[in-house]
DNA sequence: TCCCAGGATCAAG
DNA sequence: CTTGATCATGGG
């Protein structure tokens, strides 16, 4: 596990958690209360303790229990990561070399199918940063408060409800998501009239979940590969956005031009049910800042 | 001022 | 089935 890595690569499954140097803290409902907790990670990626410190109205075992339970969810803890390297030791550089450098990179999963899809939504032809920074408006003005004994406030992500009651025009003006409102606001609409429903989705397959997606205003190929690998769970799943799209058809397809559903449906058909982390590996590798053709690519950031 | 960001959409070829 | 313009908004 790198859990500095993993909580700062910009993963779409959520808004980015809060992050105090080596600590990030999030807040989830567990056993009905509100528990705000903090996790650090001792010592390396091979060999850790993952350190939780948790401040809560109440606690009691069911509540560390499910709070243990809901960490390494989140975390993918239990993604054999070792099989991922082994299976593709011999792949073609870059990935094979990000293997050692982000060592211990793993994919978040969301908390909430609703939450991943919205998150998904906002990230349309916006950056990391702003989508981020629209969540936490989001979450501020629609959110549930919680109030915790170190006199500390959180706002959880919007029920379904608040934003159906919402119209467009008050959410740009209050969260300056732009026309990612109107999106926003229909689909939290047929999930609320019972038209929609998200769960039903983990039951079907890759291409009957797809299609169903993208009939859905504001989702396109990109936001339903999000959705569908960070909030489902599909690992196959394997969401193309800009830095992937140039890294993979410089990489994999020397010039020639290629469309961005041509490059999931390579990912898809080279890395199979590791689609989704090659991916991932990719994308961070491609946003740090690379050379190509003595041209700077990346955000050389971190 | 122009360009870009974890794109989607619609009209036209 | 592909390409191009347009869509809000903030940052480089």
């Amino acid at each position: 596990m790198n859990l500095r890595e993993t909580l700062l690569s910009a993963q779409t499954s959520e808004p980015e958690w809060l992050g105090y140097g080596a600590t990030f803290t999030d807040v989830e409902v567990l056993d009905g209360t509100p528990v705000k907790y903090s996790l650090g990670q001792l010592g390396d990626a091979d060999s850790f303790f993952i350190n939780i410190d948790v401040v809560c109205s109440r606690i009691n075992e069911e509540i560390v229990r499910q709070l243990k339970s809901h960490v390494a969810r989140v975390l993918g803890l239990q993604d054999d990561l070792a099989d991922f390297y082994q299976t593709y030791s011999d792949e073609q550089e870059p990935l094979s070399s990000t293997f050692s450098r982000l060592r211990g990179l793993r994919l978040m999963r969301a908390t909430s199918l609703y939450e991943s899809l919205i998150f998904s939504i906002l990230s349309q032809n916006n950056s990391a940063r702003r989508m981020n920074g629209i969540a936490r408006l989001l979450m501020q003005c629609y959110g549930p408060r919680a109030e915790f004994p170190d006199g500390s406030t959180y706002f959880l992500f919007p029920k379904p409800e608040a934003l159906a009651n919402a119209t467009p025009s008050e959410l740009r003006a209050r969260t300056s998501m732009g026309y990612r409102a109107k999106p926003v606001v229909e689909v939290s609409r047929l999930i609320t009239r019972g038209d929609l429903r998200l769960e039903e989705l983990g039951a079907c397959s890759y291409d009957e979940a797809m299609s169903t997606l993208l009939d859905l205003p504001g989702v396109g190929p990109k936001v339903a590969d999000c959705f569908l690998l960070y909030g489902v769970g599909l690992w196959e799943a394997a969401p193309v956005d800009v830095w992937i799209h140039r890294i993979v058809s410089h990489l994999y397809f020397k010039r020639r031009k290629i469309t961005r559903l041509k490059t999931a449906e390579f990912l898809r058909g080279r890395f199979g049910a590791w689609a989704g982390y090659a991916q991932l590996y990719l994308f961070d590798y491609a946003r740090r800042g690379i050379l190509v053709d003595g041209k700077k690519w990346g955000l050389g950031k971190r």
